[in-house]
DNA sequence: CATTTTAATGCAATTATGTTGCAAATATAA
DNA sequence: TTATATTTGCAACATAATTGCATTAAAATG
C-alpha cells in the first residue's frame, strides 16, 4: 500500500477543501475499516486531537462534498463511509443495502447488493430509498456455530 | 366509531399491563393519527400530563409486548405506529415499506407494500429487513401541483 | 371492603448527541 | 510576507434518552 496522505490531500484539494488535520485524520480512520464508523467511535479515536464539534464540522462538510455517506443504524445513532463511486457535492450515488450486525453492531455496506425498486401507492413519489438488514454479519455468524 | 377505551383497556389486560392514564392516553394518540407519531410530539401532546420518563416507559413496554412499532426517520428520530396485525411480545411482523415526506416530515406505514426478498453476501444471515422510502406523500404531492 | 402485593409513576440527576455564535488560529492565495 | 478566507476551539445551549429511588396506585387476595 502507497502513501494515502497524498491521495487524501488530493481528494480535499479537489472539494475546495483546506487539507487540515482533523481532516486528515478522519479519512484515515474511515479508510482503515472495513465498516461504517460511528461518531461516537471517531470521537473516541480523536481524542484531544479535535474538538468534538470540529467533528461533526467534519463530517457534514465530507457528507455535503460527497466524500463520504451517513447511515443511521437501529438505535439512531449515525454512521459514515467513504462513498465508493461517482458521489459529489451535487447527488450521491449510495443506494445499496446497508447491513447492521445484531451481535458486533457493525454496519456493513453491501456495495454489490442494490436495493430492488418498489411499488408505492397512488400519488406517492420516492426520491430516495433506504434499506437497512439486520441480523448477524459473516464474521459473527461463524462464531455462533 | 364504538368505546375505545374499552378496547385498549382489553389490550392492556391481555399483554399483563396495568391499566393506567399515560398509557391509554398513548394508545388513544396513536390510534387517532394516519401516521406514525413522533416521541417530540407525544411528549408535547401530553404535556404534564405523564412525566418524559413514563412516556419513554410507556413506549418500550408497548414495543415489547408487540402493540406499537418503532420507525426512526431519516434525522434518526423515533416514530411510533400501533402494529396492524398478529405482533406479539416474541415477535414483530411489520416488515412494510415506510414513507418518510421530506415535506411534512410524516411517515406513513405502507402495510400493503411487502418488502422485497433480498440476496445478501454468503456468511450474512438476514432477520428484519428495514426500508425507508423517502419523497413526498400523495398530500404534499398534490399541493406541489 | 380492607389489606397486601406488585407494577408503574414522578422526580432528580446524569449521559449522549448534536447545534450555534464568536473569537482565535491557520491554510492558502496574492 | 502579507492579506484573505476558511477552519478550528471554546462556551453555551438544546434535545433525546437512561438510571436509581422514593412514592403512588392498580390489581390481587382474603
Ligand atoms: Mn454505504
Ligand atoms: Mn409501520
Ligand atoms: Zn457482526
Ligand atoms: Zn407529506
Amino acid at each position: 500500500m502507497e502513501d494515502n496522505t497524498a491521495r487524501f490531500e488530493k481528494l480535499l484539494v479537489k472539494n475546495g477543501l483546506k487539507r487540515t488535520a482533523p481532516r486528515l485524520q478522519v479519512l484515515e480512520i474511515l479508510s482503515g475499516r472495513d465498516s461504517a464508523t460511528s461518531q461516537p467511535y471517531l470521537e473516541q479515536v480523536m481524542g484531544k486531537d479535535a474538538d468534538r464539534v470540529t467533528l461533526y464540522r467534519v463530517l457534514q462538510a465530507f457528507e455535503e462534498k460527497g466524500i463520504i455517506h451517513k447511515v443511521l443504524d437501529q438505535q439512531g445513532t449515525a454512521n459514515y463511509a467513504i462513498c465508493s463511486d461517482g458521489c459529489s457535492a451535487h447527488e450521491h450515488h449510495d443506494e445499496h443495502v446497508h447491513f447492521n450486525c445484531d451481535n458486533c453492531h457493525k454496519i456493513y455496506c453491501l456495495d454489490t447488493v442494490k436495493i430492488p425498486a418498489l411499488k408505492v401507492p397512488a400519488g406517492f413519489k420516492v426520491n430516495h430509498l433506504n434499506l437497512i438488514a439486520t441480523g448477524l454479519c459473516a464474521s459473527c455468524a461463524d462464531k455462533v456455530n
